[in-house]
RNA sequence: GGGCGUUUAGCUCAGCUGGUUCAGAGCAUCUGCCUUACAAGCAGAGGGUCGGCGGUUCGAAUCCGUCAACGCCCACCA
């Protein structure tokens, strides 16, 4: 077979991932094993591969691959989710490019357009995935609007609102004006803003001629004055005219249609006298009162909040506290509608800047002054501030799922990995708030709830039920009215959150919510490992550990793995605007899925952020060709009956160890979840031990055939560090491993066992031993490129005294190309010495030497030396260090302390015959 | 405002419950090599007061306190 002399991955990859679909690899059915199940985070329906797939899959990747190396039943499911609010955004503005308005279509004729989409364009992110070289099981594909997924859906909405747990009600939303559906609080990002506090005149209502004498003995401000929080004393205002005004401090004049109160702190010193008063909304000229809560912060701006019901939480709950009136003067769309009165169909930030003109026109603004506060977006929408808006809503309660959901993973029964973020679950759990589950949404899954018909002005009836027909009956059982019929019964029209299914996935992916306790759920479920980002540990994680509780009565995974956010290498998070996102498929063009894949993993230490670079890629393309050029090399030799070298016989014994410690390392690695050193780890295996040292240490002189044991050692090893290599680098380990021997049809590395013993207290021993001998290999080397002796002329090597390593001495003959390693009582002249541990190594040069460069280079060492024994001295004088110390450490420095003097000795003597 | 985390070589990071000559790895850099698997390579080398300060200890990168910088999460200050 002829192999070129680079590895070419396109040549390979597709090759392979279609021979393990052919022979149904990835497939997993309920057997006897031991399961190992990892459920995929099913990515957008529509989306494309990105960075954080990539990454995320591949550790999933890696995780099942290595299950099913080590013999278990690993099952990884793949799937798509429907992603409500993004998909409907991407089907809406499609529509708008072709003329077409939501608003004009039925809700029918809308959820053909966003099929068509989804067929179009969904799967594409799992087509992709095969690229990467993920080995889900594919036949069990699912999306959680499939079949079986919108039922379980429905049943367990219907089963919450049984058990009391789903309320509906009249409340406080986060409202995005542009998909114009209210969203959860962790749909909502907050981010930091420059804007402006805006100071408002309200005058007080004076009854005609009225003066009284609660302001004898305040201090009158004139509108030059500045403000000052901190002040113990009424602050009374008075136009030129002589009347009386509050100052209220606001981000949001345009909302003041909507005042119907002003608050102030009943502690308030500077605002008693508004006590008991009544102002009147500047423009608006309605008259409000002035009410008093604690809630306001008397160090807040003026100490006088305007109290807007309709647009903001805080003020609502005042509303409600105090019974105030709520007026509503925005459309779903965030412009102003009819109740306002004034600017009606303008954008709320258009009027923004229109009233603070008219304001101060009108002389009612006060002041502005610059301001950063935090405002509210959409997740799906980064554009939209979110509106607080007060509509009909659904809601889970969730103090019970936060009770069931917190236990098992602060007592470790579900381990999260990096642990920090058991706090940050605690606390979200710990300050749990309902969760709207309602979205004034088409794609999605319609909330199952019938109206009756009411009469005017009647409270609206309703039933929850599975199916119309259901409903229809309960409907009968609470109206007593039997010749209701379905078409008398109007379905709610909202869909729910797209979390509210896919908090059941992994249960739902085993059709646990419809058949429960079926055979495949009790066989796969609790799943072993989650992938996934700490961005969404609310929104699905912590409800996933909920549901799992719920309804199956167990943990839904057993551990979960946060992975880092994909940045630049600047530390940028990727995204499509800055432009600095690559495309993962231009990557494993370029370098290969496996090199992509390595360039993942070196940077991807367990949750932190990974700063990804191409040139981390390079380096696994390069990994590949050593891999493929190793391969080359062994698969190049002829072999012949002839007898093993001692040096080959010592290095396959090393070398067998090496794997055995190794192998040990990557177990405890991988149980940590450390896949990054594991890499590194195997990497370091393959390209300096097995590459460097064992290969150059076995390779037979240039067209001679090398012995059969050694060989046949050689390949077994070979295939040993394709397995250790596989699950990271799935693609040219399978190439390799089909080469290596006959393979039969339908055989793979991805089923090939491996498990090694930990290595002997002998083996530990020879590892050590080998250490050294490549020590002393490595004191040659540097020699001749000191003095610029090519590897190919023949040195002669001396041990002063006695030579420890003596039993691997062919080893040093053979990689440090010397004639022999001779002992000698006393070093000959003109040599270059070097140490390795006490033991002293010369190599005779004759008159290449450079005495005065030599003499330099040991007195440095010399003093070198005696630095470190003064220090070490120093410790052992100290009594305290001697008396408080244990044994086994003062032990250890007296060792130091002899070593070191031998050293010294040793270079003393050295020197002296070099001064000669 | 609360909480969490990070700070070690030019870059990215290891260094676990203080003590093996402990200051490490990979990449990058420098020097010399087209040596018959691989220049996407080989052989060597240099490089850090472990963020600052203080403390505990015989002994601190490691434990405690404090300060600083950066990052993330949560929170109803208009």
């Amino acid at each position: 077979m002829e192999l070129a002399s680079k590895y070419n991955p396109a040549d390979v990859e597709g090759k392979w991932y279609q021979y393990w679909l052919d022979h149904k690899l990835f497939s997993s059915k309920p057997d006897g094993r031991e399961p190992y199940t990892v459920v995929i985070p099913p990515p957008n329906v529509t989306g494309v591969l990105h960075m954080g797939h990539m990454l995320n899959n591949t550790i999933q990747d890696i995780l099942v691959r290595r299950a099913r190396m080590e013999g278990k039943n690993a099952c990884w499911v793949p799937g798509t989710d429907h992603a409500s609010i993004a998909t409907e955004a991407k089907v809406v503005k499609k529509l708008a490019e072709q003329g077409i308005k939501k608003s004009d279509l039925t809700r029918d004729e809308f959820l053909k357009h966003a099929w068509d989409w989804t067929d179009e364009h969904g799967g594409i992110i799992l087509k992709q995935l095969r690229k990467l070289g993920a080995s889900c099981d594919w036949d069990r594909t699912a999306f959680t609007m499939d079949e079986k997924r919108s039922e379980s859906v429905i049943k367990v909405f219907v089963d919450l609102y049984n058990k009391g747990l789903i309320y509906r009600g009249l409340r406080m939303v986060n409202w995005d004006p542009k998909a114009q559906t209210a969203l959860s609080n962790e749909e909502v990002i907050y981010k930091e803003e420059k804007s402006k506090l805006y100071y408002l005149k309200y005058y007080v209502e004076e009854a005609a001629g009225s003066t009284d004498g609660e302001e004898t003995d305040a201090v009158v401000l004139q509108p030059t004055d500045a403000f000052d929080a901190t002040v113990k004393h009424q602050v009374l205002h008075r136009d030129a005219q002589g009347r009386r005004y509050a100052v209220v401090a606001t981000t949001r004049p345009e909302t003041i249609m909507g005042d119907t109160a002003m608050c102030i702190n009943p502690k308030d010193p500077k605002n008693t006298w508004l006590k008991g008063k009544k102002v009147i909304v500047p423009l608006v000229n309605r008259v409000i009162p002035v009410i008093e809560d604690r809630y306001v912060e008397i160090e807040f701006g003026t100490g006088c909040l305007k109290v807007t019901p309709a647009h903001d939480t805080n003020d609502y709950m005042l509303g409600k506290k105090h019974n105030l009136e709520t007026i509503d003067i925005f459309n779903p769309d965030a412009t102003i509608s009819e109740a306002a009165g004034m600017y009606i169909g303008q954008d709320r930030m258009a009027v923004r800047k229109q009233i603070a003109l008219d304001l101060g026109q009108n002389g009612l603004l006060e002041k502005v002054e610059d301001y950063e506060n935090k405002v509210g977006y959409s997740e799906r929408n980064a554009d939209t501030a979110v509106e607080p808006r007060l509509c009909m809503q659904w809601f889970l309660r969730m103090q019970h799922f936060a009770d069931i959901a917190l236990p098992p993973v602060m007592n470790d029964e579900l381990k999260f990995y990096p642990s920090k973020y058991k706090t940050t679950y605690k606390n979200w759990l710990e300050n749990i708030q309902d969760w709207c589950i309602s979205r004034q949404l088409w794609w999605g899954h319609r909330i199952p709830a019938y109206f009756l018909p009411t009469e005017e002005g009647a409270d609206e009836k309703f039933v929850v039920a599975e199916t119309a027909e259901k409903a229809l009956e309960l409907a009968h059982e609470i109206s007593g009215c039997e010749h209701l019929t379905e078409a008398d019964l109007r379905q709610d029209e909202d869909a729910l959150d797209t979390w509210f299914s896919s908090w059941l996935w992994p249960i739902s992916l085993f059709d646990g919510i419809n058949q429960p306790n079926n055979e495949e759920l009790n066989y796969y479920y609790p799943t072993s490992d989650l992938v996934t980002g700490p961005d969404i540990i609310f929104f699905w994680v912590a409800r996933m550990i909920m549901a799992g509780y719920e309804y199956k009565g167990d943990m839904p995974f057993r551990n979960v793995y946060f992975t880092g956010i994909v940045r630049d290498k600047l530390g940028r998070k990727m995204s499509k605007s800055l432009g600095n996102s690559p495309d993962p498929l231009d990557l494993i063009a370029q370098y290969g899925a496996d090199g992509v894949r390595m360039g993942m993993m070196l940077s991807a230490p367990a949750g932190n952020d990974i700063l990804f670079d191409d040139a981390l890629c390079e380096q696994g393309r390069n990994f590949n060709n050593k891999i493929w050029n190793a391969f080359r090399l062994v698969k190049g030799w002829q072999t012949a009956d002839i007898e093993q070298p001692e040096s080959s016989k010592i290095a396959t014994q090393w070398f067998d160890a090496m794997l055995k410690k190794t192998a040990a390392e990557v177990d405890d690695l991988f149980s940590k979840y450390r896949l990054s050193e594991a890499l590194m780890v195997v990497y370091k295996l393959f390209w300096d031990e097995f590459s460097s040292w064992y290969l150059e240490m076995i390779k037979p002189a240039y067209g001679q055939p090398i012995d059969s044991t050694t060989y046949q050692s050689t390949l077994e090893f070979f295939e040993a560090l394709l397995k250790m290599l596989h699950p990271f680098m799935p693609f040219i380990t399978e190439e390799l491993w089909q080469h290596i021997y006959d393979r039969k049809e339908g055989e793979s590395i991805m089923q090939a066992e491996l498990h090694l013993p930990a290595p002997t207290t002998e083996e530990e021993a020879l590892i050590a031993n080998i250490e050294s001998v490549k020590n002393v290999i490595s004191g040659v080397r540097t020699v001749r490129n000191q003095k610029n002796i090519a590897p190919k002329e023949v040195l002669s090597l001396e041990v002063v005294e006695a030579n420890p390593l003596a039993t691997y001495d062919s080893v040093v003959v053979k990689m440090a190309n010397v004639d022999a390693v001779n002992v000698t009582a006393q070093k000959a002249e003109g040599t270059v010495s070097f140490l390795i541990g006490t033991t002293e190594y010369a190599v005779p040069l004759g008159n290449l030497i450079d005495t005065e460069a030599e003499i330099s280079k040991q007195e440095a060492e010399l003093k070198r030396l005696e630095g470190f024994l003064i220090g070490v001295q120093k410790k052992l004088s100290n009594e305290r260090f001697v008396a408080n110390a244990p044994e086994a450490v003062v032990e250890m420095e007296r060792k130091k302390q002899a070593d070191a003097e031998s050293k010294i000795a040793a270079l003393k003597e050295s020197l002296a015959a070099l001064k000669k």
